[in-house]
This record gives C-alpha cells, sequence and structure tokens, in this order.
DNA sequence: CGTATTGTTGAGCGTAGTCAAAGTTAGTGG
DNA sequence: CCACTAACTTTGACTACGCTCAACAATACG
C-alpha cells in the first residue's frame, strides 16, 4: 500500500515536463526499490563510490557535497522529499561528490540496472530522468553564480528564495513556513561564507523584516524584498512549461 | 568533404561513454546541421531564448555565463573545439544563461528537433547525449566548490588544470602548451575574483614557476605543482575507462 | 538534568576589492 | 607598413567584506 504511494510523487514530477502513457505511469510504479529510515548525517553516497543503485527521498532532507583538501567543506545542492537525489549515479560510473541527510529521512533506493531499464524501455521516461538531471544541472549553475558573484546577504537570501519556492511547488510549505532542518554552519557551506558570518547576515535578514528563522523554522515574511536581495529569477528552475501560474491566474481552483 | 569530419569528432566523443552500432554513428554523420563562422563575442545563445538549434564549435573557444542585476558577471564554464556547448536547449525550453565565443570560431548549429529524433531513435546515441550533459553537470559542481571554498591561487590554478587536460585529451595541447584566448578579466569572471587580482595570483603562478603565459600562450611548466595547488583531483570529468555496463562484460569484442 | 551541539556576539585581521594611472599589446585604417 | 586607437595588462595605495579566534548563551537531546 505504501509501497504504491513511494514512486508516485516520481510519476508527477516527471510527468511535469514529458507526457506519460498509462503503460509508462505502470512501469515507474513497478520499479523495484528498497525502503529505509536513516538517521541525521547518514552517507548515502560517498565520492568514488561505484553506485548501485540510486535513492529517492520519501521524506526529510538530504544535500550533496564536496571536501576540499584543507578540510572545507562545499554543499553542492540540498533536496527536499520527493527528489531523487543521485539520478546522475544511474549513468555515470563513480560517484564524484557526497550525499547525506540533513535529517532523519526516509528512502527509497532503486537498483541502477532497473532505472537504465526504464529508461531504455520507455524512452519518454528515459527523457524525463534525462531532464530531471538537466534541471539539477541548471541549478548548479546558478549555485556557481550565487557563490561566485553575490554578496554575503544576496547569497543567503537567494538560496532561502529557492527552497521555498521548490518547497511550495511540492506542497510542503504555506504562509506559516516550514521546518528547515538546516544549521547555520551548513548554510555557510552552501553559500561559501563562514557560519558566524551567517549568523550576521541572518539578524540582519530578520532585522529587516524579511524573514523569521527560529529553531530552523523558516517563515518568509516579505517574498518580494527577498527576491529582491536575492537577485532571484526563478527561470533556472525550469517550472513545468507553460499551465501553471502568474498568467493563468489563481492555481487554487477545480 | 569537410561536411563529413564536422560531425565525427561527436561520434568519437560520445563513443568513449556507450558502444555505438554502425547504424548509430551514420546517423550521427547524417545529422542536418548549419556551418557558420563567427566572430570574437558572438552571443550564440541568450538567456530567455528558446533555442530552436544546438550549437557544436567545430574550432575556437566559448563560453557560458550569468548576468547578475549589478552587472556583475559570472563564467559557468569554457568551451573547447569539438564540445557541444549548451546540448541542454534540445530537451529544456527556455535558455537560462548566455553563451558568447571567446575567439573568432567555427560552429554547426544541429536542429534540435533532429537531435531529439536522433535520440529517440538511437536511444544508445540518447544515453550518450545524457552522459555527455551528466558530465557538465559534474563539472558545475567542481565549480561551485572552485568559487565557494578555494582561496584565489587555487581556483586559478584548478581551472587552468582543468582545461589543460580537456585540451590534451583533445590532442590540441603538448608540451608546449596552447593558445589560451581568455583575457584576465574572463578569468576573474570564471572564477568569483578580479582581473586586477587575477593579475596578481597568475604573477605569484609565473614566479614560482609553475606557468608561463605570455599574450594568452598558456604553458604548464610544472603539472605537479600546479595541480597541488589547484587541489586539482580529474574524478569529476569522468574520462572514459571502462565506461557503461560493468555487468555485462567487455564491450570490445565482435 | 547534564552534556554536546548550535547560535550569538565582539575584537582584530587579512584576502581580495576598488580606484586610478601608466605601460603594453593588438587591431584598424590610412 | 606605420600610426593611431582601443583593449588589455600591470602596478600602487587604500579600503572593506567577510574570516578568525574566542568566549558565552541558548537549545536540543539522551
Amino acid at each position: 500500500l505504501a509501497e504504491d504511494t513511494a514512486l508516485e510523487s516520481l510519476v508527477r514530477r516527471w510527468e511535469c515536463h514529458v507526457p506519460f502513457t498509462e503503460a509508462d505511469r505502470q512501469a515507474i510504479r513497478a520499479l523495484p526499490f528498497v525502503r529505509r529510515s536513516v538517521e541525521r548525517d547518514t552517507y548515502l553516497v560517498r565520492e568514488g563510490d561505484d553506485a548501485q543503485h540510486c535513492t529517492l527521498l520519501l521524506s526529510g532532507f538530504a544535500h550533496r557535497h564536496k571536501l576540499i583538501r584543507n578540510g572545507a567543506r562545499q554543499i553542492i545542492s540540498i533536496h527536499i522529499r520527493g527528489e531523487f537525489i543521485d539520478l546522475q549515479n544511474s549513468m555515470l560510473g563513480v560517484a564524484d561528490h557526497n550525499v547525506q541527510t540533513l535529517c532523519r529521512s526516509e528512502i527509497a533506493q532503486v537498483p541502477r540496472a532497473a532505472l537504465r531499464d526504464l529508461s531504455t524501455r520507455h524512452p519518454e521516461i528515459g527523457r524525463a530522468m534525462w531532464i530531471d538531471t538537466l534541471i539539477d544541472a541548471s541549478i548548479f549553475r546558478e549555485w556557481v553564480v550565487n557563490v561566485g558573484r553575490r554578496n554575503s546577504q544576496s547569497r543567503i537570501a537567494h538560496l532561502l528564495c529557492e527552497l521555498t519556492l521548490r518547497m511550495e511547488l511540492a506542497g510542503l510549505a504555506d504562509a506559516e513556513g516550514y521546518d528547515l532542518p538546516v544549521t547555520q554552519e551548513q548554510l555557510a557551506d552552501a553559500t561559501g561564507l563562514t557560519s558566524v558570518h551567517v549568523n550576521r547576515v541572518l539578524r540582519s535578514l530578520r532585522e529587516e523584516g524579511l524573514i523569521s528563522l527560529t529553531t530552523r523554522s523558516l517563515r518568509i515574511l516579505n517574498a518580494q524584498r527577498l527576491r529582491e536581495v536575492g537577485d532571484f529569477n526563478e527561470r533556472y528552475l525550469h517550472l513545468a512549461p507553460p499551465p501553471v501560474q502568474l498568467e493563468t491566474g489563481p492555481t487554487i481552483r477545480a
């Protein structure tokens, strides 16, 4: 029963980009997987691994990161429930970065061979998987810009805008905000700053009335201003083509 | 005649990752394209474009970049002869970044529809294209680390190591070095620094005997040390070796 | 309730940025 | 081929954003 719904998020997610037949949908639902609960800070993939399966986040949060020689860490992406966190490993051989949970999470591990097989036998699904990784790549590009050229305020604001929008689209955040199990040190590693400085930036964002962030519960108080500060333009997220949002009026409708 | 060789680099490049049949190779060679010579600084793609074709670099150099509100620019990748510079546009709708030549170059523009068609009718080619973009994504991740967590010396050294290795693999560089048509300002925009500081870092690398860089001709004098300084590990480039299909045995066989 | 982790604040510092000017190279047209 | 100009490189003096170090406070968690 629960097994049925585990993969349902994939169907919904991928169907945004590519038209599926009912056979496609069934093939996704028929994917073999192992469901697993993992503690916070669990490594799901380690750089150098020859990963034999890919991991779908059923609940919780995870992040990808790399370590450099001097021990510093750079977080490359943060993932929320419903996302595949290492789909590239279905096609690339050896993992080039680490993946770790940010909190207690539930995952579904899908054998690499099954994903390859699926993409071969259902070309449209293969295309959806490709597009999924292309959007990941677009997000990486935006992160290069974020850590390369924005000041500390903008970096944090941009990151919060992105996470919030993705959470909202996944139906995991509303006006009440949401739980963001991320320490200031992790925020620092995601933005190329230090935790001390992140602390000061968060304070200034709070003082300016843009956010409230207490005990890891984030609430955006002034989305418009936060977007301006973060120089945020959602184009790089390649949200589903024409349908949703802005020009089509309210989405809360039958 | 020359038309035949234009696409040959694609065959060679993609064949590193996926075993092709002769039919696959012929299909690639049969791709329609328009060959074009373009001046330096020509925009090949602009953010917001609904690109109808993808661009293969036949000669010259190009870079991808994004501009932020205050006018600053971040270069996201640098591309050399033989590389597809916007393959993701064959699948994604609207371009999320700019692509511009670094010098006078020759390009082949391949209609997006033809590439989609190719990937559908030749799944192995589709897979190779996917892998191509996955390696791009891996390089973006490394760039996030580079600009996010390395100091100025390491950033420059890392960038030079990457470019040199890719040039060597393409047979475009040897012990004599190679021509790198990149200004210090562009180097700065690629590493998240300023051109003034890049100038100083280059001087220090020269003084330490690691490189010689005069009138845009680069020569690596001490590759070992440069790699150390740049914290360079080529894993993220996912260079060919035992590509796909570990479990099905050798692919180079009748 | 006790301990480890995380968050907060201050003081001082350093890497890289800014501004400005001079020197060099490359590209253009006469 | 030279002269002129624009683009690029180099250098110096000064500045500032974000880092380091350190101590303490608050929180989470077993």
